[in-house]
DNA sequence: GTCTATATGCTGATAGAC
DNA sequence: GTCTATCAGCATATAGAC
């Protein structure tokens, strides 16, 4: 779970020099914008190239067609956001409690898909825009996270630190939706992140009802 | 807050006749439809008019253009959702608590939101890609909405209803994005909108750890 | 009110120079 | 590796018949 990139380089040659490998990465950053603000249908190659300071015709170099760049996008964005969490939650310590487990989980997505924010929203306003067979590889990120998630939940209630009457799978969705969404109107200029990452921990943990 | 479809008809001309009403009505659940599965770049006057029953271009008899199409259902979404919750939090008995009504407008979002799922995807993935001016008119119901919300927090706050230590408009904005969110993944063959309510509101109100 | 026919403009992809 | 030049396809919008 540290690579990030999934260096997909040509079939059967070597990896990739260098200054190739920059100039992929900054044609995908630019997808991830372009995507983002455009949407599937309206991400013209032109503006790709445009951001990423080179000439349409060179992205041909680095991908096959318009629609594996997009796919590579959406994989990249669900692959490191599911890396750094499993990363997070692999570094804590081993007498953390599920239910700290899942605030780890819940503090570690944020900050992440914040960070890379042109891909969480290149992946949250096109998930149901972009035809199945390019996001197959992006779903397959999703299911393992999902699964990952589910297991936190799992190991929570099994512990006896969730509420009984709890429909673990529509909870685990709602809080998940709540993060993502979160991409979409998170203005740092207003709340610091540490800000947003208390607010939605204690909504997990406690909801807004005074006790 | 009982209409529903702003009659916007053409400048000076009175209501438009049934059937006209009816083509119209037509036309934009249409956009609705394609307009969430394509997005703002995606959607072909062509594929409206197929799923509308008309050619594209009687489109122009009730819409002046592409983008006043598209504006009207982004507007119409947002509308009716406010509407709605505004009528079920106006029919509550007067002795209703802040909190219940929190959890009241819970309940309408949810089911209306989900009743017209295609005006509210299509508002949900295209919030971020829809050029300003066409998103114009659709901003304003929203920002009335938030404040709408923000009233119902303020309300239940200031009659010591919600934990001391709440940022109440990060807070907000994390159940409505879950809510929102859940037109993405609701899938009524798995789970009852009862289920999908039930659990939101638990959620809201408490969390999900044990007391 | 709704149709057929069409003008105009823009996009993905390729060929081939350097 | 990256560029210039170019082709073929398709979408919005309008004109005008019925």
């Amino acid at each position: 779970m540290a690579d990030q990139t999934r260096g997909r380089s040509r079939a059967g040659a070597s990896a990739p020099l260098p200054k190739s490998h920059r100039t992929r990465e900054r044609i995908l950053d630019a997808a991830a914008r372009v995507l983002s603000r455009k949407g599937y249908a309206g991400t013209r190659l032109q503006d790709v190239a445009t951001e990423a300071g080179v000439q349409a015709p060179a992205i041909y170099y680095y991908f096959s067609s318009r629609d594996e760049l997009i796919a590579e996008v959406m994989y990249v964005g669900a692959h490191r956001v599911r890396g750094h969490v499993n990363d997070v939650l692999a570094g804590l310590p081993l007498d953390t409690t599920p239910m700290g487990r899942i605030l780890a989980a819940v503090e570690a997505h944020l900050r992440y898909e914040l960070l890379i924010s042109d891909y969480t929203t290149a992946s949250v306003r096109n998930a149901g825009q972009v035809p199945r067979e390019v996001r197959e590889r992006a779903t397959a990120e999703e299911t393992a996270y999902t699964h990952m998630w589910r297991d936190l939940f799992e190991q929570a209630r099994d512990a006896g630190e969730l509420r009984g009457d709890l429909d673990v799978n529509l909870t685990r969705l709602l809080i998940i939706g709540a993060m993502n969404w979160a991409a979409e109107w998170w203005n740092p200029e207003q709340r610091t992140l540490d800000d947003l990452v208390a607010a939605t921990q204690k909504l997990v943990l406690n909801g807004v009802g005074s006790p």
